[in-house]
DNA sequence: CGTTAACCGAGACGGTACGTCTGGTCTTTAA
DNA sequence: TTAAAGACCAGACGTACCGTCTCGGTTAACG
């Protein structure tokens, strides 16, 4: 008992790291399909068991590799919702389009939803890809929706808005966008789109 | 002398209709990556090149199964946006919810995005794919642009409105919810949604 | 009615050929398993089902094909059985190395058995091209079979030889050097395989 | 240290000797055409990978089937040519027999070349098969010749005897029936056969 | 210090689907 | 009736890749 006294030969740390460099940059030059779990191992000097042992999955895989990407938006409300929104959904908006290259040699003017559309696929395929993928977003969303909350209590925004709805609105658009119309995604856009929400279309 | 005169025999008509069909049916009851081209070309009673003849890849043969699937939604004008758009986007809701059991051994309260995010997916992998997806959103969404349009010239929705966007949040909320969060989404949710787009977080 | 009267399109007899020669070709730059009949009808100009109707299996094909590139060896007795023997076994010898270097991409010093091979394998496939192409050498070594018997009835081979037999000696070494052990085979040989069966092993 | 040290999972040796029986098997049953890969390997209960690993094609599987087949015909010089040779040609003429029934639903008196043409077209096609075969060949022939050296050395056969040519009349003679004429071997024609290798044809 | 447990690399293995190819047949329209 | 064109059926081929398993060998903590 104790303090635990894990035994046997600890796992190398190191090779997490190794491995999901190398099965980013496999899913950024070819994309989910052509990309194999066998190459992402032999491109980190690591053998399959190893990494197997730490991702069941392939799509496991590639979720813990998005993850990873997701950059730390960071999120503090300044007394002006309009500008942290645009802030924010611009943020959100870069690393979308960073996603958008992979998985298709890019010609140009032709959009693709790369990997965001691979990693909904492989949450609707496994059901624990699928809460994992739903916590990563909470947990990233959760601290807008605050922000959200405390601008209608600070008198910003009304007092019948619901922050959940308006969220959604918000970064529905730009994944609906991506996803599924596949037109593009950019400043302008989000400033349409921020205005739209805010001042709403009734009056 | 006419229009020309097709030679050779005719493709079988028929057959499409009977491979769709099939299809169809194996990706309710399986889903896309446990049901197979072959099984579907032989439950149809053809030969796998026959299929192929029509759908080079798998991927290109869900997309047009989901597309016959897709369901056409009457639209028009009624004189009350509100209504109008609660109806449609329930309609939406009813077939994203049918298409959500799929793929997965549908676990009670465990949501999934079954066939959309595997069409989304498709679509990010082959160019073709998704510029088909695209054209059967963007035909199916003209209509309802159109009205937002007629609404807005009515005088039921103010000036400033832009029906492309105030499109993109509604829709794309449904979708934001369906692939990415996973939360549920049903006529209360709709109810929400059109409130707060219509009336706005301001005021 | 009369006894009979051929209606409807006659048979374009130029076809035959065409087809022949088109198979010929690919045979020759391809062999059997690289190529196809499809291709053959296209390369003649020809539907399949012209093809077909005239040849009902591939391997009916190419024994006509052969049967066609058989050259008529000329065979009379000259009184010189040596002589006679020597001319005719080179006369084979040529048209068989002609044959090697079909199926493989001739490398050097890389000996094929080739086409004859692909022949030997057809008739053993299907019992009547098998009969074919026995009736096919039969014909041709009859006439060399019929001059050995004349030598022997001359005084040149002893009165007890099998021509036969001997026959076979001759043709079935170099047969047997084409399509099992692989080894060369040229005029030197030949002389060699003269000398051999008409001097005897023993005294 | 010694050699080495295999590294990775070793290859299973008895699964070897399971689908070239299970190969065999099929070859015997139903001949080349009809035997399909995947059956072999089904049969041996192994994966097709498996069976791929070890023989990249068809071709080279069923050669190795036959190489196994061919039974190791015990050669050893007695001082009695004629002895020797027939009791050798008889072995050979048993197993080319065999072989024959192959590949063809054995119609009465209906002969076949059966596998072994199989094998004959399988070497003209791969290089390396064709290789494989003749190093076969080779490896059996060569005792033969060595017999053959002995007996000349030894005074039975004349000292210009040529030991190659001799072998190649033999064999080459059951081969050209085999595989060309189609023609019955027996112990008679064998009989013959040494008759007139060794007595010779002229004085 | 030896045992033991968990790791590591390498690579074979089972399973299964994919998409291709080809042999041969069938169905059209035109000659 | 034959021809050309091309769709159709049947079924094998060889490849790819996933995730598991089996080796020999290494690296700790425990007794």
């Amino acid at each position: 008992m104790g303090t635990s006294g894990r035994r046997g030969r600890p796992r190398d740390e190191e090779a997490d790291a190794r491995i999901l460099d190398a099965a980013g940059d496999l899913l950024l030059e070819r994309g989910y399909d052509r990309m194999s779990v066998d190459e992402a191992a032999t491109r980190a000097g690591v053998a399959k068991t190893t990494l197997y042992r730490r991702w069941p999955t392939k799509d496991h895989l590639i979720v813990a590799v998005v993850a990873r990407i997701q950059d730390a938006v960071p999120v503090a409300y300044s007394g002006d919702v309009r500008a942290d929104l645009t802030a924010y959904l611009n943020a959100i908006t870069d690393g979308l389009n960073r996603m958008r290259q992979v998985a298709r040699p890019a010609t140009a003017g032709d959009m693709s939803a790369g990997l965001v559309a691979e990693v909904a696929a492989a949450a609707a395929r496994h059901a624990d890809v699928g809460a994992a993928v739903q916590a990563m977003f909470t947990r990233r969303n959760a601290l807008v929706v605050t922000l959200l909350e405390q601008a209608r209590l600070h008198g910003e925004l009304r007092a019948e808005t619901d922050p959940e709805v308006l969220f959604d609105q918000l970064a529905g658009a730009l994944y609906y966008r991506l996803l599924v119309t596949g037109r593009p995604i950019d400043a302008a856009y989000v400033d349409r789109l921020v205005t739209g929400a805010l001042d709403g279309a009734t009056s």
